[in-house]
RNA sequence: GUGCCGUUAGCUCAGGCGGUAGAGCAUCUGACUUUUAAUCAGAGGGUCGCAGGUUCGAGUCCUGCACGGCACACCA
């Protein structure tokens, strides 16, 4: 017999005994509880603070009803302490035949450890200081039958705390305390775009085109339709026929989809923030970056300034503004401005190392030449200005230099955490960016656009002149709590079957 | 995708040169009325990730596979 056998077992012949004596927990439907971990602790403070001299806790106890998961016991014979953890801490219980009777007190004994159990009794503090339930009665409310982690260690195996979420999240309460901070992170997002009257809105994650980036989507199919849909990888062109349509501030927080790779800052799910607004441009979307980040991060910092691997980062407005073009060419020497051939591109960095360039253009080369040399300088807070329109087909051109389009992407500790541009609002131009995107497409770039004449017909009753916006939420959360992996911020992480 | 590393009791981890597998927590039994990683005494618990191979003999050496971690590459 496995010990795994042996412990579930040990526990299945409890509740079997207690379903005997009519005593099922799981035929429980409620507790009323009067006070959590947190408040019986309060409530204590409250009296001492009250008393004039020092609490006598034989007549200052209080009745309470806690309720809570059995985390520990220090059973000594007549005497048992115990811990129960609720969702906002733990209070420590006390049991002994005197109070309780020694029938429930034997009871008592019969828990495990994970049990949930409710308890009726009187709050005091200890000698050595402890807020204590001392147990009149104890309920059990639900019977844990699999044996948990272990106390002081926690669950440390990586592949068990993402696959068993909720062991990782009842032994290791740093990881309670990360996803809280993600919680208040989404909220200070809200009440910041809310604050300025931004309206926030939901469009379809099923769409029947993707766009708004460049990834490759997930497909999906509807019956009744009988048609394929794509798992959007953006809700960008959504939300800019709500501002044709004239609600003029416009937000989303949701989840898109992108079916690429999967590594320590990429799931193929995450959670992004996209915002427009109307009459504004790309520097209006510095602003707001500006004014979401620092509020996010004193939502989950209390703090402008924060450690990143091993850097502190200060996020103090107004951030650093550098072209895309110049720090490329201070960074790597190579001018790509002077470069207009991909052949040109590929002369000008045949000194740089940048590994195997056959496959790559003017675009790529640059891209990698910034990847490569500027990117893992930008920890300060920085804005990357000026993006060429040839890699941003939904971005409008800068009136004296429009091969470049009026785009920008901030970086922070050496990562990208978003994206923004003045939209495009000629059709006749997006139209010939859809179009040369198709081509691209053809010619094997599997994330180019596809046209979508239905955003192009919305483009042709009047877009105002737009600002807009997105960022990633899950990478954003990362930085500001210290994770260096994607899936410590992420509930549920994809992962790949145990078994093959 | 490539390289390196990991996978041993429910959990956290040891296992020197190849010789029938160990500890702590948890579980079970006993002692103990102020403990908080309680303590003390005892007991049970293992297909050593999976499949092959070498060997008289494999947790240990070799090959393949699975899952994961880190780095690089790809990707935005």
């Amino acid at each position: 017999m496995s010990v795994d056998d042996e412990q579930v077992a040990g526990r299945r012949a409890r509740l079997a005994a207690l379903r005997e004596q009519g005593a099922d927990p799981f035929c429980i439907h409620r507790f009323d509880r009067t006070h959590t971990s947190a408040e019986v602790a309060t409530a204590i403070q409250k009296i001492e603070a009250e008393a004039p001299d020092e609490v006598n806790w034989d007549e200052a106890a209080f009745a309470t009803s806690v309720c809570g998961r059995l985390m520990a016991v220090r059973d000594q014979g007549k005497s048992i302490w115990a811990d129960i953890h609720d969702a906002g801490g733990k209070v420590q219980l006390w049991a002994g035949p005197a109070q309780m009777g020694e029938e429930a007190f034997e009871e008592f004994k019969n828990l495990h450890i994970g049990d949930i159990i409710g308890v009726h009794g009187e709050a005091f503090r200890t000698r050595r200081g402890e807020p204590t339930v001392r147990i009149k009665e104890c309920v059990l409310l639900s019977k844990s039958l699999r044996p948990l982690p272990e106390k002081f260690h926690g669950l440390q195996d990586v592949q068990l705390r993402y696959r068993r979420r909720y062991l990782d999240l009842i032994v290791n309460p740093e990881v309670r305390e990360i996803f809280a901070r993600r919680t208040a992170a989404v909220k200070a997002i809200r009440s910041h775009l809310d604050a300025l009257d931004y309206q926030e809105v939901t469009t379809p994650m099923m769409q029947p085109l993707y766009g708004g980036a460049n990834a490759r989507p997930f497909i999906t199919h509807h019956n009744t339709l009988d048609m394929d849909l794509y798992l959007r990888i953006a809700p960008e062109l959504y939300l800019k026929r709500l501002v044709v349509g004239g609600m003029e501030r416009v937000y989303e927080i949701g989840r898109v989809f992108r079916n690429e790779g999967v590594d320590a800052s990429h799931n193929p799910e995450f959670t992004l923030l996209e915002a427009y607004q109307a009459y504004t441009d790309y520097q209006g979307m510095m602003e707001l970056f500006e004014g979401l980040v620092c509020a996010t991060a004193m939502a989950v910092n209390g703090s402008l300034t924060f450690e990143y691997r091993g850097q502190q980062i200060d996020l103090t407005p107004p951030w650093r503004r550098v072209g895309l073009l110049e720090a490329v060419r201070e960074a790597s020497g190579v001018d790509f401005a002077e470069s207009v051939t991909d052949d040109d591109a590929r002369a000008a960095c045949r000194d740089l190392d940048l590994g195997d360039m056959q496959k790559d253009g003017w675009a790529g080369l640059l891209d990698k030449t910034f990847d490569r040399y500027v990117q893992p300088e930008l920890i300060q807070p920085t804005f990357v200005v000026d993006y060429p329109v040839v890699v941003s087909p939904l971005a409008k051109r800068l009136p004296d230099r429009p091969s470049l389009a009026a785009r920008f992407e901030p970086f922070i500790g050496g990562a990208e955490i978003g994206n923004a541009f003045s939209e495009l609002n000629d059709p006749d131009d997006q139209r010939a960016r859809f179009e040369s995107q198709v081509r691209a497409g053809l010619e094997g770039d599997a994330e180019a656009h596809p046209l979508d004449e239905d955003y192009l017909m919305a483009m042709e009753y009047g877009l105002p002149p737009t600002g807009g916006m997105g960022m990633g939420v899950d990478r954003l959360v990362m930085l500001l709590t210290g994770c260096t992996n994607l899936r410590e911020v992420i509930l549920f992480p994809q992962m790949r079957p145990e078994e093959g």
